[in-house]
DNA sequence: GTCTATAGAATGATAGAC
DNA sequence: GTCTATCATTCTATAGAC
C-alpha cells in the first residue's frame, strides 16, 4: 500500500460525502466523482462499499480509543496505580465527547463523520463496535482497582450509563438543543463531560462523593 | 381502509422480517413473498418501503407514548396535581424498557422489532423520532411541578440522561452482557427500571433523595 | 377500489482490456 | 493500478385486468 493518492482521494472525498449527507443518501459513484476517480476503484482498493466505510470508521476510533488509554493510563500512574473514579470515567467519555461535540464552526470532517457514524449505525459499523468489549474490559479493570469494595455488577452498570449518557449525547445533541430552546448549552464540552462524569460517579457511589485515599496498590488485573 | 387482508399481511410479515434481520438485509421481495402478495401492493397500499417502515413505527411508539402518558397522568393525579419525580421517570422510561427487554422467549414480534429499529435507527424511523419532542415536554413540565426549586437546564438534562440510559440499554444490551459475562440481568426489566430511575433521581436532585411533601397544586403547565 | 404484470432507473459489484 | 463495459439486484412507477 504505497503512496496511493487514488486510495487516499477515496477515502477523502467519503469521508466529507458521508458526514455531509450521512451513509444512506451517498452512493459509490457520488464518491468517486468527488475524488475525481472511477467507479471500479473503490472496489479495487477496498473490495466494497461496506469495507470502505469500515475503514473510515476503525481509523478514526483507534485514535479515539488511544486517546482513552492515554488518559487512563496517566491517571492511574499519578494515583501510583490506582486512580480516581472520577477521572478513570472522564478518561472513557472525555476523548469521544471532545471529538464529536464542540462549536459548529470548529468540528472537523472526522467528527461530523463520527457523529454520523453514532447516529446511523451502519452494519459495518456495528460489526467493529462489537469489538469493543476488550477495550472496555481494561476500564472495568482500573474501576475495580478505583472502588474494590463495590460489587462487580454495579461497576459493569457504572461503565454502562456513563457510556449510554456520552453516547445518547453525541447522537441526540440536537434533540436535546430543541427540546431546550437551546438552553442546554452543547458547545461547553469541558461543561457536559462533568455533568456525565458527575452523575456516573454518584451513580457508582451511591450519591455519596466519598474520596479514599489511595491504598496499597492492586496489581492484578482481574479477570 | 377496510378489511385489508393484503395491507395486514404486508405489515405482519414486514415486521416480522425486520425483527428477525434487520432493515438492510430485507427486501421488499422478501416481504411481498412471506405475505403471498405482489410486490406492487407495497407500493400501493403504503406509497414506498420507507412509508412501510414507517407506518410500523408510529404503530408501536404511539401505544408506548399512551403508555407513558397514562402513567404519567396516574402518577400526578395520585399525588394531587404533583408527581413524585421518580414516579415521573419511571413512567418516561417503563414503558419502552418494559416493552423491549424482558425473557427472550416471552419477547413478541412487535418488542424484537422495536429492537431493531433503536439499533439501526433508519431514515424514515429517525424522521418520526424528531417529532418526539411535543410528547417530551408533557414530561418536562411534570417535572418542573415536581422539583419547582431545580433550575429548568438541568430538568432538560436529567430527562435526557434518563432516557439515554433507557435507550442505550435497549440498544446495546447485548453488548452489556458479553462485557460483564452475564452478570448484569438484562431479564430484570424492573430492577433495570430501578436502577435507570435511581440514577436519574440522582442526577436531578444532586445525591440526596429528598422527598419533599406534595406542597400547593401548580396548575399551569408551563412553556 | 384492489391487485397483477411488467417496465424503468439506479445501485453495488465484477470481468477483462489496457 | 486503472478504466470501460456490463451484470444482477433493488426500489419505484404505470398500464391494465379483475
Amino acid at each position: 500500500m504505497p503512496s496511493d493518492q487514488t486510495r487516499t482521494a477515496i477515502l477523502a472525498a467519503a469521508e466529507r460525502l458521508y458526514a455531509d449527507r450521512g451513509f444512506g443518501d451517498v452512493t459509490l459513484r457520488d464518491i468517486v466523482a468527488a475524488a475525481g476517480v472511477n467507479l471500479a476503484a473503490v472496489n479495487y482498493h477496498f473490495g466494497s462499499k461496506d469495507e470502505l466505510i469500515a475503514e473510515l470508521f476503525v481509523t478514526r476510533s483507534i485514535a479515539t480509543n488511544r486517546e482513552r488509554l492515554n488518559e487512563l493510563k496517566a491517571a492511574e500512574e499519578k494515583g501510583g496505580g490506582r486512580a480516581d473514579i472520577d477521572a478513570i470515567l472522564r478518561a472513557l467519555v472525555g476523548p469521544t465527547l471532545r471529538g464529536c461535540l464542540g462549536p459548529d464552526r470548529e468540528r472537523s470532517t472526522a467528527a461530523r463523520f463520527m457523529i454520523r457514524a453514532s447516529i446511523e449505525s451502519v452494519p459495518p459499523i456495528r460489526r467493529i463496535k462489537n469489538r469493543e468489549v476488550d477495550h472496555l474490559r481494561k476500564f472495568v479493570a482500573a474501576m475495580r482497582r478505583s472502588l474494590p469494595d463495590r460489587g462487580e455488577v454495579d461497576l459493569y452498570w457504572g461503565l454502562h450509563f456513563a457510556l449510554a449518557m456520552a453516547h445518547h449525547t453525541i447522537r441526540e445533541s440536537e434533540r436535546l438543543a430543541r427540546l431546550s430552546d437551546g438552553k442546554c448549552d452543547l458547545n461547553d464540552v469541558a461543561g457536559i463531560i462533568e455533568r456525565i462524569v458527575a452523575v456516573s460517579v454518584m451513580a457508582l457511589t451511591g450519591g455519596a462523593a466519598e474520596k479514599k485515599p489511595a491504598a496499597k496498590l492492586v496489581a492484578r488485573d482481574a479477570r
